[in-house]
RNA sequence: GCGGGUGUAGCUCAAUGGUAGAGUACCAGCCUUCCAAGCUGGUUGUUGCGCGUUCGAAUCGCGUCACCCGCUCCA
């Protein structure tokens, strides 16, 4: 829970965000729409200037291992390319990935206040208890029911009989249970066996939530044991849609729920046509859809939003390396863009947080104000080779079909398995560039067939043939846009403008402002060159309207750093003030050194 | 999905069931030589939306939508 300061300043900034054209709610004028937002003018500078920076520090200019920081990778070269995918694609890429059918069970949940427990529906079962007597109605269904031999179909053909009928059962219980088999283990007490047949022969039917006779009455929570649980809901986290004209089951797409995917199915293409060597990676910058059960707190979680992905392709035996020169590369891109390190929290996630497919995964979390929490930016994840395994095995048939030949390491090392086994013990090539070498296994197999046999027996293999790992830094480009804004927000009581944002000057929406003091004397005629010369290299405004400080405290909450303010004085000497948004100090410059100045300043 | 709260001008807020207002912002003009200055005038509303009660609803009731807070969830 955010304490009320922290609140206090969120409000605030949700406010002057909404004040100055930085973010609106999406569709107002129709009453809105949970969850989804628009930039305006100033907004959607600051996130373009955000994904720039992204795409200029990451594909274009990526950073270096340093050598002290990571002697082994220090020196090697990679490259970052660029894919700009579609967002709808073939469905059975998100068959490949796990996202259809993964995500897409109904839930039921508790209705208690301090329960609330949310169970998948179809783990958990209602049974029902009938005397034996109120199934006279039905005997073929109800002799069925008993006899054990009935195949598993059979069963639920007849307990499907059984639900459309109005047989209400006197008795049920709800479990957790991964089968009907195990949930019909459960056995009523001794008091309610007696309470409710006495002597009388039970039947017992059992059925999931997700598929329960609607008369029955409603089940009752496995975990507080007191309320009832709700319908099923159905959480399909994936926005649906269809192509072509006709909408039927063969039609269905979905809008992507992340951009990696765009990038694992072009693995290949971009490695047949690029000339990238491993390592390498691919960057990927576009919008993803998920249809969050709840949005909240201002952008964080949107149900549309714009991912900043790298999939980074390495060599197995290197991918440790790598996954922490990119951890660290990217906390350390945040820090060049001006986010207090102490708001930077990155946060290793437990063996039992990882997802099965990821071996480390380290959420990069800022502390925003709307909690007291950390909240992730961005997940930087070893995936290991799951991906490319899998839409290996989707849609070639086979886990290894994205693996790829180290053309290198084998002409360096191919004279290891041409030659008798007396050169077993003789220095491989890769391993003195700190990385993989065959196996003393491999060694042995080698030495075991002739040379032709074993070499290409060595070819097929680790570390000559492999399926890359994958290091994957994703970041959220709206949630760091949001944190620019939470970072860059100040309130100083002491200026006449207290509000502003404090931007890095690289991401500021506007660089700088050009104001002719007042609007006579012929200063606007002095003032309007000077802004048409900063505008062909930066974004600047030119503003004459109202009192100068008004125009400086405009100007402040819209993050610009630096105003150029044109008086009596540039007429005599050609000097004019520059005034600094940080702390409202003014110096003289000559007006010829305006745009040089800038470029000094901004660093850009 | 649950519980609580809030919806009136771009913003902050008024308005006993009886003509929707103020400040601020914005725009124009005047004034003004460095920090939201002053004067004059002006623009801005289906009171979130819908349905009811009423002679009459911003106000009362019901529903709905959106936002905020707390749970819950977030591959």
């Amino acid at each position: 829970m955010a304490n009320e300061k922290s609140i206090d300043r969120m409000e605030k900034i949700v406010a002057l965000c909404r004040r100055r054209g930085f973010i609106f709610g999406s569709s107002e004028i129709y009453g809105g729409i949970n969850g989804f937002w628009d930039y305006g003018p100033l907004g959607c500078e600051l996130k373009r200037n955000i994904k720039d920076a992204w795409w200029n520090d990451m594909v274009r200019n990526p950073p270096m291992p340093s050598a002290d920081r990571f002697p082994k990778l220090a020196g090697r070269e990679f490259q970052m390319v660029g894919v700009d995918c579609s967002i709808i694609m073939n469905s059975k890429v998100w068959v490949a990935s796990g996202h259809v059918g993964g995500f897409q069970d109904p839930m039921v949940v508790c209705k208690v206040e301090g329960c609330k427990r949310l169970f998948r529906a179809d783990k958990v079962y209602q049974v029902g208890f009938l005397n034996a007597d109120v199934l006279t109605s039905m005997p073929a269904a109800y002799s069925k029911l008993q006899d054990q031999s009935i195949s598993a179909q059979a069963r639920i053909d007849v307990q499907a009989q059984l639900s459309i009928s109005n047989v209400i059962p006197q008795l049920t219980l709800t479990v957790e249970a991964d089968s009907r088999e195990q949930a019909e283990q459960v056995e009523p007490s001794a008091s309610q066996l007696k309470r409710h047949f006495g002597n009388a022969t039970i039947a017992k039917v059992a059925f999931p939530l997700n598929n329960h006779p609607p008369h029955w009455p409603a089940a009752v929570c496995p975990n507080c044991l007191n309320g009832t649980l709700s319908d099923p809901l159905e959480f399909n986290l994936m926005f649906e849609s269809n192509t072509g004209a006709l909408k039927d089951s063969t039609s269905k797409v979905y809008l992507r729920p992340e951009t990696a995917q765009g990038i694992f199915a072009n693995f290949q293409n971009v490695y047949d046509t690029s000339r990238v060597k491993i390592p390498f990676g691919i960057a990927q910058i576009g919008k993803a859809f998920r249809n969050e059960i709840n949005p909240r707190n201002y952008t964080f979680r949107s149900r549309e939003f714009e991912q900043m992905e790298i999939e980074f392709f390495c060599h197995p035996d290197e991918s440790m390396l790598w996954y922490e020169f990119w951890r660290e590369a990217r906390i350390n891109w945040y820090k060049s863009l001006g986010i207090a390190s102490d708001k930077l929290r990155p946060r290793e996630q437990g063996k039992e947080e990882l997802a099965h497919y990821s071996s480390a995964c380290t959420d990069i979390e800022y502390m925003f104000p709307f909690s007291d929490e950390p909240q992730e930016l961005e997940g930087v994840a070893h995936r290991g080779s799951f991906d490319l395994n899998q839409h290996g095995k989707f849609a070639k048939g086979k886990d290894d079909a994205f693996a790829i030949f180290d053309d290198e390491a084998w002409e360096r090392d191919k004279h290891l398995f041409e030659q008798s086994r007396d050169r077993e013990g003789a220095p491989l090539g890769r391993e003195s560039a700190g990385t993989a070498s065959p196996t003393s296994s491999q060694r042995e197999t080698a030495g075991s067939s002739g040379a032709g046999d074993r070499a290409k027996e060595a070819r097929s293999k680790p570390p000559y043939r492999y399926v890359p790992h994958v290091i994957e830094p994703s970041a959220g480009a709206d949630r760091f846009t949001l944190a620019v804004l939470t970072e860059a927000y100040s309130y100083d009581e002491s200026r006449a403008s207290p509000e502003f944002l404090k931007f890095h000057p690289r991401l500021a929406p506007i660089k700088a402002a050009v104001f002719p003091l007042v609007a006579k004397d012929g200063l606007p005629e002095i003032a309007m060159p000077i802004y048409e010369a900063i505008r062909k290299v930066f974004p600047a405004q030119y503003d004459a309207k109202q009192s100068i400080g008004k125009r400086y405290a405009r100007m402040d909450e819209a993050g610009t750093p630096f105003c150029f303010t044109i008086d009596g004085q540039t007429k005599v000497d050609g000097t004019v003030t520059v005034r600094n948004r940080d702390d409202a100090s003014q110096m003289r410059i000559d007006k010829p050194r305006v745009v040089e100045f800038l470029r000094e300043q901004l660093r850009i």
